[in-house]
DNA sequence: CTGTTAGCGCGTTCAA
DNA sequence: TTGAACGCGCTAACAG
């Protein structure tokens, strides 16, 4: 409104002034904030009253370095903030712990093993009292409850293999195999298949569910129809174009994830639009992951559904579990959340 | 691996306990971890290999305390983290943050003003250097530097009537104006208008930019054409259906955000898929915000694009340039990032 | 180049 | 019911 219009840093009072304006020990403001629990009333009026007139805030870090006085966060490290999809988990991570009274302290990782290393070595340093994961890659060292000096560690969305540690995953497996399923159901004999590489860990397992569909089919995998490693929507495109344009293309696509799914469709509309008419017939699409409008697009959809926000929760949930001394000690839990096949649009 | 599975707090090493085993004193420790600026080589050496050892972390808290030591923290308060703008908006502000070596603490205030005020207390608490906002409602007290003590705030999306904070927003009003025009350029006449409530800043600002370009049109705006206070998907579907089913229906619908967009492009998805055949004519859309797979729409769509990561990289800058010392410490600096209009599909 | 002293803001412990 | 002393982990400032 008025004033210097915030600058400098603004020294900041601390309890001992709030003590001398309202005329008692710190000791007393201290008590005071912690709940008045034997302070009198009308001292304690004192102290409030002195606390809003210098606006003293207490310092929570200062707070949090007395030993068994928790700072209160909670550090979670994602791949990708930009993608819905971790927005959401995120959203349920955060959800949770407010439930708790906790913060999120949230670093996002780009999918970069370095950047992940450093955000959590940060994120320690931090005092955060427990970590919640989405690995980027294989490494596990940095992982280790050593290297973590303890501080609990909950896996999400990926699994690392040598790291002990809570997870919670999804179906993909399974996600996939019924997802493929759908199509082959459907009479389509030739699939094609845009996903991750098989190192990271969704993208291993979507791909198990769908060569085990094929199989079970007595389809055999034609390479010429995988392709594999499109991390965003354009290079999606570009190798759905190259599945489009084979000699024999493909009659159904089995997408392993979002980016992907939208960078197919993407190539579809281009044909359409292109004024060339004669577009011939378009593949069918499965994706997994749901997408908005889905129901929308000019060939049929299914989608493998699952809820970001709940997996989050549920992270949240398994890291409050091992916090609160709820959780089996020893015990290793890795929960997969269920996934669901919906045909939007035949 | 192996090990007890992290459980328990785990006691933390200290600076004491690393200088012990180097065989050093603490502030040996200290200094070599702080860049080894006065400390031999080999001593150094001997440090760097205890606190491997260790497993030692400093304690960013406990080195915070202690005056001109800065946190290293930066708050970040947004309304809704599952909304993709804001996942990029806030990966925008964390990746100018990493380049100078800030984390950000990230809560969600769920449209909450009450989540608002607890949420920007506990940052301060927290030491955060400086806030970035995205602020829910028009209540100003406490986002005053004196409720602040002072901590730089940086007001992004959405500005507050007396606040004088450094602000970054979007050309609402441009936008919007531009974007109806082409709708009136077109040839439409009746326009409708689903958006946010008025008390809402965007929703004021663009409700002003869609009634300028009629007015200027010389067409005055009816009523029933306007649908306000819907922030869902669902509810917007519903706004929707009413404007398609008045006597007078419009010929287009301009849609002042994402969330509205989507709900009513669902609503015209649901007549098309309805199996009745005759649907008669669709509502051509406008949508203030960009969104995925426009160009597959079954309508003429338009879309007001802009950046929300760029926006949240911008707030950002303002923040550090106020951090740093490189701003006018007197002037508030409001910014409007360019919105562009861009026809998806005629 | 290295160690000692002192103190950051807070809350536990003990004494009044 | 209140206060004084002490120490949490760390690092400037000042010896040495």
């Amino acid at each position: 409104m008025d004033s210097a219009a915030q600058s400098s840093p603004a020294r900041q009072p601390t309890v001992k002034e709030v003590a001398k304006l309202a005329g008692v020990s710190p000791m007393t403001v201290s008590r005071t904030l912690a709940g008045g629990k034997n302070v009198r009333p009308e001292v304690q009026d004192r102290v409030l009253e002195a606390v809003h007139a210098l606006g003293y805030y207490r310092n929570e870090n200062a707070r949090s370095i007395r030993p068994g006085q928790a700072s209160g966060l909670i550090g979670v490290a994602i791949t990708n903030l930009g993608n819905p999809y971790y927005g959401n988990f995120a959203l349920g991570v955060e959800e949770v712990a407010a439930q708790y009274g906790r913060r999120i302290v949230l670093g996002n990782t780009g999918e970069d093993p370095g950047r992940e290393r450093q955000l959590i070595a940060d994120l320690i340093g931090r005092q955060v009292e427990g970590l919640i994961v989405v690995p980027t890659g294989d490494q596990a060292t940095h992982l280790q409850p050593e290297s973590l000096r303890g501080t609990p560690l909950v896996l999400a969305s990926r699994s690392v293999t040598g790291v002990a540690a809570d997870a919670v995953v999804l179906d993909d497996v399974g996600g996939a195999y019924r997802g493929t399923r759908t199509l082959l159901d459907a009479g389509h004999r030739r699939i094609g298949y845009l996903g991750n590489v098989t190192s990271v860990f969704t993208g291993r397992r979507r791909y198990e569910g769908y060569l085990r569909a094929l199989e079970e089919a007595g389809i055999e995998v034609d390479p010429d129809l995988v392709r594999r490693g499109q991390q965003d929507v354009e290079t999606a495109s570009v190798a759905m174009r190259e599945l489009m344009d084979l000699a024999d293309p493909p009659t159904a696509v089995f997408s392993a994830n979002n980016r992907n799914t939208i960078g197919a469709l993407k190539e579809i509309g281009a044909r359409l639009n292109s004024a060339d008419g004669e577009v011939g017939a378009l593949p069918a699409i499965v994706s997994f992951d749901d997408f908005e409008l889905a129901e929308m697009m000019p060939v049929p959809v299914t989608v493998v559904d699952h809820d970001a926000r709940e997996l989050g929760r549920e992270a949240a949930r398994l890291l409050f579990d091992r916090l609160l001394g709820e959780a089996e000690p020893g015990r290793i839990r890795e929960i997969e959340m269920p996934t669901q096949v919906r045909v939007v649009r035949a």
